[in-house]
DNA sequence: GAAAGCTGAATTGTCGACATTATTGAGGAT
DNA sequence: ATCCTCAATAATGTCGACAATTCAGCTTTC
């Protein structure tokens, strides 16, 4: 599971997990000092980093004013939601004529799995196999150019990833679209595949939009 | 139409326009001290740069091995063509419901031009206006984070963007695929536009294939 | 009391120096 | 002739130092 190299030790990496997981909220400063303390490297190790996640899109970097942690907004959530469906609906595509029986019993266990998570009500657990689950047929569609960029916008994305669990009712229908979506898998039917991807991610796109507006709407009650 | 900071002089800005406008060739080194004495910056502004270009696509850096362009394959350059079809249709659809009355005149114009070059053979001009074409889609999509993406697919196929005129009677063609484009457009109907582009960047994949082919096939022919 | 101005600390940006690592080319052994 | 060794060269990686800039707290002024 570990890279070829001891790439998940270098700057980058590091710094990226730890954002990643959370381990720095958005909008906090990152001073190239601390972090070069705190993770145990140069500071010029931190800078190359620091510029690497900013092209990334994970760090805003602010000409002799330092480096974020970039605050994605909800609109762009939305944005980033939207073209992930369109990329992730061209590899179901793809997917549905290359995918291995290997691949498809996997899936298969996970759908089990998810219908698991949903009978016992935990929302996280449904989350994580669902993530898993996608990585299948990214792994499917055998496309680095759009698995490169799905895994970027994935990360930009974290901090809504559970927000969309939330709904009351959700879970079941999610895993109806899962299941919808294994089906033309498993019939290697690309256009059927392609459609029902894309009817899944127009509902988690959907569903987000409720969790920001509902968010909204207990912001606007608590303070007032 | 210049940023707001003196951004086009600073080493990234200008070694990205150097690569891309085909300064270099793929595949050649870049050696930070000659890049640094080339374009008037030190080598620590080239580091930066390189990082930030390694992580866009353009450039490969490998440890204590330096630069270099990269080299787009053509198995790399079809995938990229496949996401742009998958982002393209999908600002498509949206520019569908945003766009302005000055965005479809502008549009109009693009066509009538197209088809100047189309009835005098000037491939190289209509390719130019193609560009121009879609980027007022993009503009009219107002969407941040999938233009982003496009931009940074664009440059990094840019190596391929001319092969696709090549084939005959394609502009004929190409040319009767945005006047459908434009009037999905013009009436506003989303699902028409998307897939009207789908539709168009489909025969540009097709064609880019063909291109592909073609050129294996005179290289093997040459040297033997 | 609020806004403008000032001062010192904190932070970033940039350069040069040097260690580390690849690359090249010449010479020698088989 | 081919392959190997090994020094010489070139290029990269990293650190420390210092200048430039921002930032925070304090004082002054109206």
């Amino acid at each position: 599971m570990t890279k070829h190299t001891a790439a998940h030790h270098d700057a980058y990496h590091q710094l990226r997990e730890a954002i990643i997981s959370g381990q720095f909220h958005p909008n906090e400063r990152l001073v190239e000092a601390s972090i070069a303390g705190r993770i145990g490297a140069g500071r010029t190790a931190v800078r190359a980093a620091l510029v690497r996640l900013d092209q990334e899109g994970l760090v805003t970097l602010e000409h002799n004013r330092g480096a974020r942690v970039r605050l994605i907004s909800d609109n762009e959530a939305l944005e980033i939601e939207q073209v992930r469906a369109a990329l992730e609906g061209m590899l179901a595509r793809r997917a549905a004529s290359r995918i291995s029986a290997d691949q498809l019993r996997d899936l298969h266990e996970m759908i089990d799995r998810m219908r698991g998570r949903v009978e016992e009500g935990d929302s996280i657990g449904y989350s994580e196999l669902n993530a898993t689950f996608h990585q299948i047929i990214w792994a499917a569609a055998d496309h680095p150019t759009g698995g490169r960029l799905l895994g970027s916008l994935k990360s930009q994305g974290i901090r809504f990833q559970y927000q969309t669990a939330l709904r009351p009712g959700r879970a079941q229908r999610s895993l109806r679209e899962h299941e919808a979506i294994f089906a033309a898998l498993k019939a290697h039917d690309a256009d059927a595949a392609e459609s029902a991807m894309r009817d899944h991610l127009a509902e988690v796109l959907d569903t987000l939009q409720w969790a920001i507006d509902s968010q909204h709407r207990t912001a606007r009650w608590l303070p007032g």
